[in-house]
DNA sequence: TAATAAAATTAGGTTAACCTAACTATTTAA
DNA sequence: TTAAATAGTTAGGTTAACCTAATTTTATTA
């Protein structure tokens, strides 16, 4: 039996690993992220061990075992459909559809989210641009990489973003980025890392260094140079 | 704060003291609808009398106090939503959307419900015909009472169902009775009350008293000497 | 490298929600 | 009307999920 904070301790998990692939999961951070103590962590973590759904050793910290990620790949799965399905077809917005979704996806029912992700025409990514894992827990390819690594030059398709904020989201949308955008670099401040930009609709977009680590694309430009 | 335990505590509450108004709603009554055992709600029973939700002694069994019943209609009204949403919305049917609609009522977003109830065009009734209690809590007027209480010649129109088994509701569909289906009642078994009716589409329709009892109806012929 | 800071761990405690077993009070029925 | 059955209650126990405080490890930095 699976109960929601089995689910959300095995989501921590894979989405700390996820959010840096080179820092071990600690005791700490999972106890942040889920805003307990680490006691707690520590005690859960133990029937975790044993359920076999991760291992956890001081040195490697927590790390998902096969089926604790496919547990963790369909979690994310079901928010990532409810996500998308609040935001399409309730017509919810950017910054409302997160805590929602955080609920709806502890609902235990395949047929429901298979009726809501039809409805939503079974869609690879969900507004965020992040990609929905499929049934077998895969997730679909996409070369996506920060805009901040891009050169002078570089044509690139806006792909998604890795902060999902309300003041960040409100921020592209002033600047009227959105999902699937094509931006060209125009310049690139050797002092800050600022960069100019140009879209359809607008030219010279000044935008910071630490706003373009936080857009995802994908360079569309031939035999670019670009990383 | 209203965990969803105590949300169906409240709930079981109001649906035992409504499905038999004589009756009082006992400590075994409440143990045996949630499937726990006597002590356990006597224990919760206790905590939810100090919080104001309900009144109870061993003579009147429990009662909900006007804050407890608020609490109650709007888990009922929740319930009755997402049931007309998953059957009109979603195309579940019948004997599926209770399971899942119990556990999405406990969901907790007013804006979801609102959002939803929207969509499904704002009903006083859902799809079995039980009404949908408002924000504050009141229920919509309707004047049902079961089919089996009719007399000769009566002309009713369907308004709901007391009982929700799928083996019901599929006899129901065989017969091709469904709401808001007018029913003239042909003639009465005067040795076992079952009854002969013809519906727009069927003549001579034989149906048990045990059946009557569980379709409400509303009589719809003038003057008619029916209670 | 020794002192300090931070993280991991252990020990022990709380609360909610469940249980069984035993006892008491109330009904029901012989 | 008394014995048997049923319902209500109390006592005491378990488990999950949290906690704080103290201790041990590990990492950092002066």
């Amino acid at each position: 039996m699976k109960t929601y904070r089995e689910e959300n301790y095995l989501k921590a998990v894979y989405q700390l690993a996820n959010h840096d692939k080179s820092k071990t999961v600690s005791p700490t951070d999972i106890a942040n992220w889920l805003e307990v103590k680490p006691p707690t962590v520590l005690e859960k973590l133990a029937i975790l061990v044993k359920k076999g759904y991760v291992t956890y050793n001081k040195f490697d910290g927590a790390r998902l075992t096969t089926t604790g990620k496919d547990i963790a790949l369909n979690i994310v799965r079901r928010h990532r459909i409810w996500e998308t399905y609040l935001y399409k077809e309730l017509k919810f917005s950017w910054s409302e559809v997160h805590e929602i979704a955080e609920q709806l996806e502890h609902i235990n029912s395949d047929k429901l989210i298979d009726r809501i992700y039809d409805v939503i025409g079974n869609p690879d990514f969900d507004p965020h641009g992040d990609p929905i894992p499929n049934k077998q827990g895969k997730l679909p390819k996409s070369d996506r990489r920060p805009l901040s690594q891009s050169i002078k030059g570089c044509k690139c398709v806006v792909l998604g973003v890795s902060e999902h904020s309300e003041v960040f989201l409100n921020y592209l949308t002033e600047l009227k980025i959105g999902l699937n955008d094509k931006l060209i670099v125009e310049q690139i401040n050797a002092y800050d890392d600022s960069l100019k930009l140009s879209t359809k609709t607008k030219e010279h977009i000044l935008m910071s260094a630490k706003a373009a680590q936080q857009i995802l694309v994908q360079c569309i430009k031939p035999n670019c140079a670009c990383k």
